[in-house]
DNA sequence: CGTTAGTTTGAGAGGACTCAAAGTCTGTGG
DNA sequence: CCACAGACTTTGAGTCCTCTCAAACTAACG
């Protein structure tokens, strides 16, 4: 799975066999089950993830309610970013919703590794500017538009996650409730 | 107003001599008046802006309407990030609210000091970070949150500019019409 | 001081919410 | 391999928040 994350890496940035194989050192094979937590409220999250293989979820609780922030399958990264960055304890959750293979990064390897290696830095640049720049289409997404809008943003931003993810946690995701996305489901069917 | 860029980088990285004198030959110093237009769609936004003073919008058109993503004004940045991170034409305006002083930055200098000073690549990832952490919390803050809630984020995350910005313009970045804003604004104003 | 942009107020309509209940799927144990 | 429990999804009815459309009011600028 290194090959895996070295390759994705290779998309943005050139990587010398220094680096491969610093990558190769600080990274942390990961096999969790679904249903598993890599990260609770409370405490720091000290690691960020790469996922080869599978489907995770972030999410906090407002109310009785648990809301879903974001999905991440596949060759994608999740983190709550804000413990992360700051050090500090924070109020999500990171669960898994399929059995999933990933690599796990400790911050301070990470960093190290920005200090040794700065096209590594760069590529945490261009990494953390393409989810900003995700995250800007998805406000843009948010802001006056209906229910099916953003049900069909979302189906056409990541129809692969759409059929893997229950409905509540998409909806919550969305911004509507469930019964509402069932409804735009149901008249969508067609 | 070099001094306060050099003052801004320095609460995250340490600003060598060299650095120092880097900056000063890749900034542009601009004045624009009220009203003045930095980035018009369709254009490629090749450079990103850092505000001395004054205060800045970016903002779409959606139908008739105009649809502001974002205020920014003194030590902040303001550009488009998606034409300016990918070299592309796109659909924003941004534009000055009040009259203001900028620093206007090139990309191609901007990319050519990431690499000549890879700590300056490091306030690329912080700052950016930053960027995308507030975006998450904007996210969270439209996620099943009412109008009322929704305005009362603003007020609590950027009183600055609070009174600044027009009621339209504040509405269609908060995701509500002007008369729902101004029905709130009344009710809140005991 | 008139013109225009910006804001407030009012009335009615509609989308999405809540609460409630029925229906369907999934997985575990017998 | 079937049956049942629990989780998930759908459907229904009624309500409310925010929207739209319209008009009056206010402030800003030349």
């Amino acid at each position: 799975m290194i090959q895996q994350l070295i390759q994705h890496i290779e998309k943005f940035i050139p990587v010398s066999e220094d680096l491969r194989s610093r990558i190769g050192l600080i990274s942390e094979i990961k096999t969790v089950k679904k249903g598993d937590f890599l990260h609770q409220p409370h405490h720091v999250c000290d690691h960020t993830f790469f996922i080869g293989k599978g489907l995770i979820r972030i999410f906090y609780e407002k109310g009785e309610k648990e809301i879903t922030d974001n999905f991440c399958a596949e060759n994608e990264w999740i983190t709550s970013v804000y413990s992360f960055m700051k050090n500090v304890p924070d109020h999500f959750y990171i669960q898994a919703l399929e059995d999933s293979e990933l690599i796990a990064i400790n911050i301070n390897d990470l960093e190290q590794c920005f200090t040794d290696f700065p096209e590594m830095e760069r590529f945490g640049r261009i990494l953390i500017s393409h989810y900003f720049m995700e995250q800007s289409e998805r406000i843009i997404s948010m802001q006056f538009h209906s229910a099916k809008e953003r049900y069909l943003f979302f189906q056409n931003k990541a129809p692969n996650k759409l059929l893997r993810v229950p409905l509540g946690m998409l909806a919550s995701h969305l911004g509507m409730t469930q019964e509402t996305l069932s409804r735009v489901r149901a008249e969508n069917a067609f």
